[in-house]
DNA sequence: GGTGTATACTTACAGCGTAAGGGTGCCGTG
DNA sequence: CACGGCACCCTTACGCTGTAAGTATACACC
């Protein structure tokens, strides 16, 4: 067999063999060298479809967001598209807990990335939405699917860190926080349902705003 | 002068000056070798004060919410002290956008973490509110802080990454996205004013779901 | 067959976190 | 005053990181 017994190297193959690599041994593992053994291959064979380890990063994230944000959703509705787009990021990050960390620390912009934005915001203008309440809006769904979703990883790390803190959450501190612990000891904790419910308030808050924006403009065009 | 001339190391002096290496030269130069020459000591030095370089992130992390939760706002209702609260952490996060990445990728829970989430969870449960709502509630102001100053700082890397995007952002492709380009050339984007905008969404969402709350427990517990 | 080009490998360097062990000066006690 | 103990700090070393520079191999085409 004359022709060499791995397959060639290639963007593609070495983002998806990076994305096995976080997923299985987290994101601090993924340095160059791991990834080359991943693929029977050298550390310095990457840079040859990669510049930098940070453009491999910045692949990464946008494959990830490509996860959520492909196929759009095919609806033209705005609050339908920003309801699912909202439910599959949030179920993708969550599976993903490198992925958080990772757009928090190289916050790229890539096609997945514009192609989603796009879709939101014209369906959002299509819908009567200004420019700068679209623009809003889209800030405040992404917003949202981060900030979320980071507190809810926050929370296994919890009892991993800290007596003191261990000792609040066990509700051994009921003198000295007792309205966390009154918290804690009440609720059984429904992350799917909490992000759920924070989906509606999000998206009834910009309906507000819309609402508000059109009785604003028509006051203004046809006050006689 | 027999004393050292130095003064001697501790934890406090260990965590300041690693906060300021990392406000003057950024997160990845904040090493424990450049830490300790910050301080005139070798690096192995810090260990004697830190358990971890770990420890001292979380430290840091602990460190930077103390800078918005402290002094907390000596007011009883719940709204004030959420939105001073959103305010500030804004601010004292987007001064330090190491700040964000490091809490993305280090969810601890720290003394003022505590103290800060007691105070606003114990407003709400006086408010009224059902435990499970004073959690949502809690989640929700942490998640729209660190969500929408995430937000905020990707835009500044917006132009240094990828010159697909550049042109997007300079609305030389508003064939392929015209939603975005008509986003993009309408709003002159005011961060401070859309973080209030969105401050206040999240409090009537927050203040909406209350009323909801008792409107129907008076139901439930006096329907006769 | 010879040459060009793409691809992968090798070597090397500076920097990282930190485990292990070696000094050095203050401090309380005899 | 002398001395043991003990904080504190320094030195050295190891395996890891990203990547710059240079080298070898294997195929495509004239």
């Amino acid at each position: 067999m004359p022709t060499s017994p791995r397959a060639p190297l290639s963007r593609e193959r070495i983002l998806s063999a990076a994305l096995s690599v976080a997923d299985r041994d987290g994101l601090p593992a993924l340095s160059m060298r791991r990834l080359g053994a991943a693929l029977g291959v050298e550390a310095m064979s990457l840079y040859g479809h990669v510049r930098d380890k940070g453009d491999l990063l910045d692949g990464l994230v946008d494959h990830v967001v490509g996860m959520w944000a492909d196929p759009l959703p095919d609806e033209s509705d705005w609050r339908v598209v920003a309801r699912t787009t909202m439910a599959r990021a949030h179920e993708v990050l969550l599976a993903r807990p490198w992925a958080c960390e990772l757009v928090a620390a190289r916050p790229t912009v890539g096609r997945n990335r514009l192609r989603y934005a796009e879709a939101l915001q014209r369906r959002m203008l299509d819908a009567g939405f200004s420019p700068q309440l679209a623009h809003h809006g889209l800030h405040l769904v992404d917003g949202t699917i981060m900030g979320f979703t980071l507190q809810e990883l926050r929370r296994p790390t919890l009892q991993q860190l800290g007596e003191e803190v261990a000792a609040v959450a066990r509700g051994e501190r009921a003198d000295e926080f007792p309205a966390i612990t009154a918290v804690l000891a009440d609720s059984a904790h429904d992350h799917a349902a909490e992000f759920a419910l924070m989906t509606e308030l999000i998206l009834d808050g910009l309906e507000r705003l819309h609402a508000r924006e059109t009785a604003e403009r028509r006051t203004t065009d046809a006050p006689s």
